[in-house]
DNA sequence: AATGAATGAGACTTCATTCAT
DNA sequence: CATGAATGAAGTCTCATTCAT
């Protein structure tokens, strides 16, 4: 509304990509510098200037910084994508989601980025819902998982399956822990090791 | 709180008479601080509130927001004040300090400050080093008490006191994450009993 | 909103069959956010959500903001709706146009309208004109209702009808910012009360 | 905390003067700012501009913007200078009051600021809640002066002083508004007229 | 005729840091 | 030793406006 901006034209020439493709390229990038410099680390500009696009196209699409880290959190937690392979088997998936959570490089993106989102989840009320959502819905998939496998008899019977994902997702969390303290290609041997160990210990 | 700033080291470093209370009191409230609003959330003038000066005062101490913050992580690390009373047995010492690991109330300040301390670390070289001591340091302690436990017959031979050490720290770790990610007493209760036992296994 | 940028009008001129219907929404509604939000409190992406339109087609038909607040004030002046029946009696008539000047509630829409047209016009040269024109148009009928009362024998003799004119005006004028300021029941009960005393002083 | 603010360093050498005269000399460019640009008008650069100082410090000082504009209000609403002169007479120093709502000028700086600040109050609690407080203290203060008046017999005893003070302050309100509409010499001496006659109509 | 994604300037505000006192 | 007013950069977010579709 201001003079200058009434004179001023728009200088732009960039061709739009769909909407759907803008948001999942930012949240891409989000998740990154999420990874590398945390949540109050990461600046707006910073997504703009990373995504190709201007603050305002960020704001516009996902509102205010908060909903942005979120929608980045969702989508961070997606079905791995080789994940059909693993239908037939109880097991074989709940093998499959408990080695995610062995980092796969000194500074594993996915967990940088949750340790972050963790940290700031203690201090904001919606992160923190999300997070509590998440995490209970993994324990109740892992459990579904176990009682599954002691159906079709790839695991024991005297299992109790909500106990064991509960302990299991608390060990896969220490792991992690342990694999962001000691930043070491043996250290996540170690709690892939320890992690099939824990499974295996499942069977008869 | 970038990494390239954190190298610069404090400017003063000798003490004299009254400073040292002044520096002590200051830490204490950048600790509280820190556990309640994280780290990028600490703000020097609310230091400088909290602890009932100036934030010029605050600067004349720490020479920056940097040093004050490593100052603060450096105090945070302590002994529990009740140690002695456990020092005739290993197996009491361990318990001891496993149950460090429950938190205290929905909102433990210490582990809220210590999950923002991690996080943190993973983008800050020197915080980084500080909780890779720190972490094995309690590894190797726990070990030796295990290893204590067992000399003394208080534990079964057949243990394996660093195996036992990693795994051990490991589930705490996933449960204080388990712990600050569904802050409930009866969360808190089942940590408890879940570390209770896993050291009760430990027994012939 | 600067004085500068009010002078461009409108691009358009040349109403199309189902163009002018959409104008007329569009202002409707721009007349009720402004008496909500005020001028500057405007926003074109309100405007449009709350049309069921996209800020694309409100720049379209009104070419920027600028031109809609001037086209929606100049559309928010109309006489009453039940007019006619008082077009026998020129003290009735008054009477009806000037109880006008009492708010319908706390939060009556053209009086807060009106309130924020008013201070715009204070730095804008063609809403000050505007604002002009009217309060003089509305003083010259006032004072003609008043000397055909005075004709007809509905009001005394001794009145100078400009004189009361402007005084009733004004009176009515400083009774609306006392409502505004104090937005109660009984402020606005007495404010009619005060404006039909005025009147009915008039009478022999 | 970044790294270019701990390389640059400050610049300034300008001496500083008392806090106090800097929180006056502050409120005197917003009262002027407002009545020119109306309050959403004011931006906080403009006013740390005009005043000579940085945006950093007008918060410093005043919290945010709204306290600021509720501080300009406060310190524009003071007694006027020659207050004391008027001390011996009720009457007088009612007549005092009263004839400040005549402006001064054809753009009166305060009442081009009263009446953007009685606009914003229609949609801002806090403001509105201060506008309230004023405009009854100032109803009060009058009826009161009025009720001195009687005492003193320099105004006939028939008076209701609320009722009179109530009328009296609609009355020189509306008037105010007249002469924001219309800026000519004549309407204010007008003005001046009107509220004369009507004080007058007091005595006996 | 209409859309809505994109823009970029500019708004308010916070904050680590400095320095005259 | 201690203060706190002052700084100015940078943060988040809003918004009128444009333009390819």
């Amino acid at each position: 509304m201001s003079e200058t901006t009434l004179t001023i034209s728009a200088r732009r020439a960039r061709p739009r990509p769909g909407q759907e493709c803008t948001r999942h390229h930012v949240l891409e990038t989000v998740y990154d510098l999420i990874s590398e410099h945390g949540i109050e680390g990461l600046s707006m500009r910073q997504v703009a200037d990373a995504a190709g696009l201007s603050t305002g196209t960020i704001n516009y699409h996902f509102g205010n910084k908060q909903s942005l880290v979120i929608a980045a959190l969702e989508s961070a937690y997606e079905l791995p994508s080789d994940w059909e392979q693993y239908c037939g088997s109880p097991s074989a998936q709940l093998r499959r989601l408990v080695f995610g959570y062995v980092c796969r490089s000194p500074r594993d993106r996915f967990w940088r980025f949750w340790i972050n989102y963790l940290a700031a989840s203690t201090r904001n009320d919606e992160l923190s819902a999300h997070q509590r959502t998440r995490y209970e819905r993994q324990e109740r998939f892992w459990a579904r998982l176990i009682r599954d496998a002691v159906k079709v008899e790839e695991f024991k019977k005297s299992l109790d399956p909500q106990h064991e994902a509960e302990q299991l997702l608390s060990l896969a969390h220490g792991l992690v822990v342990r694999q962001l303290v000691l930043p070491y290609a043996e250290v996540r041997a170690e709690a892939r090791a320890l992690l099939g160990a824990r499974i295996d210990s499942f069977r008869e």
